[in-house]
DNA sequence: ATTGGGATCGTCT
DNA sequence: GACGATCCCAATA
């Protein structure tokens, strides 16, 4: 149950996305198990900060361990987690959870639905933890609870952008828990 | 079970 | 002025 400090997030985005399955997420009193987490660092042509830092990806470059939130479709908000040093534009996308507390307060945000599709896309994630654009760059809280990373996640493909669909970026729990 | 379209606005070109 | 790191519902098979 120790929370997870900057310096885990310190490090390439690639390396913290899998490291991250299976951390519980906290945040606007409910909390999730991370079953899905893409990772986007400046070399992606589908990164925010592929083409450098703007007023919008700004958190990217900012130090670690901070939430970087967007709004998109003019309806959604998605939710990230900056990664490597101060300076670095990258990050993770967390793109699923697995309900775990404030289950009726998740259903009172998103309506409701059944434990299983409460959370489980970006924009249904940041809507069932009550993440806006007012929660951008705040101190991200994600605990380990003792239970392992999968050994071997599932990875891939991307959805939702054009360019590097095919990048080993997308990272799940597998069906069946080791 | 799968597919397709519409909603809707901030951000960048 | 175009287009999303999406979601949901309705329609089809």
């Amino acid at each position: 149950m120790r929370r997870l400090p900057p310096e885990f997030f310190a490090r390439d985005a690639t390396v913290v996305a899998p490291d991250l399955l299976n951390k519980r997420l906290v945040a606007g009193g409910v909390a999730g198990r991370i079953i899905e987490i893409e990772a986007y660092t400046s070399d992606d042509p589908a990164s925010h900060c592929y083409r450098g830092r703007t007023a919008r990806n700004a958190v990217m470059f900012g130090p670690p361990g901070r939430l970087y939130i967007y709004f998109t479709y003019g309806m959604h908000h998605c939710v990230n987690i900056s990664t490597g040093l101060e300076g670095d534009g990258q990050g993770v996308l967390l793109r699923a959870v697995e309900p775990l507390e404030g289950i009726e307060r998740m259903q009172a945000r998103r309506g409701p639905r059944a434990d299983r599709i409460l959370a489980d896309g970006p924009g249904k994630l940041a809507q069932a933890f009550g993440l806006t654009l007012a929660h951008n760059g705040e101190l991200a809280e994600v605990y380990d609870d003792g239970v392992a990373p999968p050994t071997t996640p599932r990875v891939g493909p991307r959805v939702g952008i054009t360019k590097a669909v095919d990048w080993p970026r997308r990272f799940r729990v597998p069906e069946n828990r080791p």
